[in-house]
DNA sequence: AAACTGACTTCTC
DNA sequence: GGAGAAGCCAGTT
């Protein structure tokens, strides 16, 4: 990756960062408050560019079932459940609950 | 510049 | 409700 300034990924960084503690949102969400909805798949490999592990909570981003999908860093799906968890995300079973922990929701 | 890839989403069977 | 296939978007090679 070169240095590109700015771009459609780095925008999702500043949203992923926006997302509040406790909440979690799904690659459509990201990709619509983006500006362009329907690039779920761009938001995946946004993250998965994922620069800052610490400073872009990319664990704050399911998908839009609520399940945990990708996240390469810590021991993958089992430290990001993990993670929500420790937030206080409520989990139905191994899906995320959007409807108590869904962000804007 | 064209083609491939991928941490997605949604429809249909 | 679960499994399979098609479609979309941006980035990378």
């Amino acid at each position: 990756m070169k240095d590109r300034s700015i771009s459609f990924n780095t925008r999702v960084y500043a949203l992923a960062r926006k997302i509040p503690k406790g909440k979690v949102s799904t690659y459509g969400q990201l990709a619509a408050l983006a500006g362009s909805p329907g690039a779920a798949r761009a938001i995946g490999n946004a993250m998965k560019n994922n620069p800052d592990i610490p400073k872009t909570p990319c664990h704050r981003v399911v998908a839009s079932n609520g399940a945990l999908t990708g996240y390469a860093a810590g021991a993958g799906i089992s430290t990001k459940k993990k993670m929500l968890l420790a937030e206080g995300v409520k989990f139905k079973g191994e899906k995320v609950d959007l409807i108590l922990s869904g962000w804007k929701g």
